[in-house]
DNA sequence: TTATTAATGAAAATGGTTATCATTATCAAT
DNA sequence: ATTGATAATGATAACCATTTTCATTAATAA
């Protein structure tokens, strides 16, 4: 069972209680590059920790969106996947996913022109409709090698 | 009832018959701007097709989605959602949603860099990852005037 | 007009996610 | 270290969008 962990202290300025649970979820997928499922989330850690419910997969993956430790997004086949959020800006990324298949690859080229359009369009966007913009999804598609 | 439609040829290359569910589907989408789900596609028929079921407005906008006319996406509701899918370059959008209400704001006043990012990144993601590339979504997320 | 069979619609099934509620575990105060 | 208040959990059931099943209906070719 872990002790307390680095993130503690950060999230305990969002919630009143560090958990086993949340410990063990969040850093599942701070060491995962995969993008998984709250079922796939569950199936990983039943192993080591079968105490723990599908409802508090679900409940811990909101809380921990909701308060910024990772990032909610679908690929259309139905379940909504999860991503640890990493502070660097390296790590940013987008997603190019096989419609058939459902791989997901995920690309950070570009990133200084990207994140130039993206600056920009935001702040565009907001002026132009008074949105506070606090995001961004950019999702290209199509058929990988094996299935194209 | 209508009639034979000014889409029916184009239809018929891909499936072998005509019918009232898909004529009266895809005329809606095209007159609408809204971003509509099957059940609001349901509720807006009901009315003048009372006779037209549930499951033939999904299994109609599945058709249509795997033909070309229509897109489909999700905003992270649960439900998914359609546009009639434009053949003019001018209509192409992106979207920006309210994380709280739910409202959708389709911009298209794209900046040229944008269009510029978005061929870069194709070709480029086409080439490394051997990828057909069809499409893309691009989002931007937040609170809209109303919910900030 | 008729035969063929694609398309439909009602109902049931499916599957991801959420709500309920009794029980458990965290943590501040002692 | 113990305790008490209550946040968090987990099992179950409920919920809801979507899909499957299958008997019936209707679009098209002959």
């Amino acid at each position: 069972m872990p002790g307390p962990h680095k993130w503690q202290q950060r999230f305990r300025t969002h919630v009143s209680r560090w958990t086993v649970p949340r410990e063990v979820i969040l850093d599942l997928l701070s060491r995962t590059s995969k993008h998984m499922s709250a079922k796939e989330i569950y199936a990983s850690l039943y192993k080591m920790y079968p105490g723990i419910g599908l409802t508090t997969i679900y409940r811990t993956l909101d809380l921990l969106m909701r308060t910024g430790f990772i990032n909610k997004f679908t690929i259309g086949d139905g379940q909504s996947r999860y991503e640890f959020k990493s502070g660097k800006k390296k790590e940013h990324h987008h997603h190019l996913t096989c419609i058939k298949c459902g791989k997901i690859i995920d690309y950070s080229d570009f990133m200084d022109e990207e994140l130039e359009f993206v600056k920009k369009t935001e702040e565009t966007l907001s002026k132009r409709h008074n949105f506070n913009v606090l995001g961004h999804n950019i999702e290209f598609y199509g058929l990988c090698e094996k299935c194209k």
